[in-house]
DNA sequence: GCACTATACATGCATGCGCATACAATGCCA
DNA sequence: TGGCATTGTATGCGCATGCATGTATAGTGC
């Protein structure tokens, strides 16, 4: 009785519910086997996926859903772990090219199975 | 290019890059207009439809995505704006009824509106 | 070259969160 | 009835977040 189903309400409930519980799992599983929270999870896998001069923090708020702070501290945390290097820019001295390790490489090919697993089990 | 479509890392990525895009927009709004908070105004409308008895705080947690301390602390929050009454259980004694106050609905009557209109524009 | 504005990232601060735990009340079983 | 696990809620603590702001660099008009 919770779900109408067709009004905004009721699909707002139901995108609430799905994000709460594959999050929930991600998050548990994920801290509980590799030591790693969700987002540094995304952020990884974007560096990943990025070029080998690795991304700019300023690109890498647009993909990862976080504020600039937020996501300066999270890249902080992952240099602090080896898991990512920060290199400063040349042309542009301000800017910090955030590029993931091969240790990071490491964690993050650990880490997927993992995620992968939990996405198949609590998405649908 | 971020956005596999058919797989379930893409489906993933739909569903947090929506979550993200409507729970910002509802938080800024919110915030702004109503002083409440996404989680806080969900509590509300839950208490809302629920008889005028209230509702355990135990079976609000299952209702609202949020852990138990979280919840206690967001009724105590509520009640310190007189939104909500606490009412200890007389038949047994450990449990807690949160009933939502007239200030309560009107405050929530006001913030719908509002809810309403974020959803549409942000959701599909 | 000099002021002024804009941009990129870092950081102080307040806040909300989850985990673990404390505490109170209940249920159960001998 | 007495002990012991269980349940419902509150709270101490550490942490990640967002906002506002600080600092450094870049760009622009004069």
């Amino acid at each position: 009785m919770s779900t109408t189903g067709s009004s905004l309400m009721g699909e707002w409930r139901q995108l609430l519910a799905r994000h709460a519980r594959v999050s929930e799992a991600l998050e548990r599983e994920l801290e509980r086997h590799h030591r790693l929270s969700v987002t540094e999870f995304e952020a990884l896998r974007h560096l990943a996926e990025s070029d080998d001069n690795g991304c700019r923090l300023q690109q890498l708020v647009d993909d990862v859903h976080m504020s600039q702070s937020a996501l300066s501290r999270l890249i902080g945390r992952l240099a602090d772990e080896g898991l990512v290097e920060r290199r400063s820019c040349a042309e542009d001295r301000r800017g910090i090219f955030a590029v993931i390790t091969d240790e990071g490489r490491r964690r993050l090919a650990e880490a997927t199975p993992t995620h992968e697993a939990v996405l198949e089990r609590t998405l649908r």
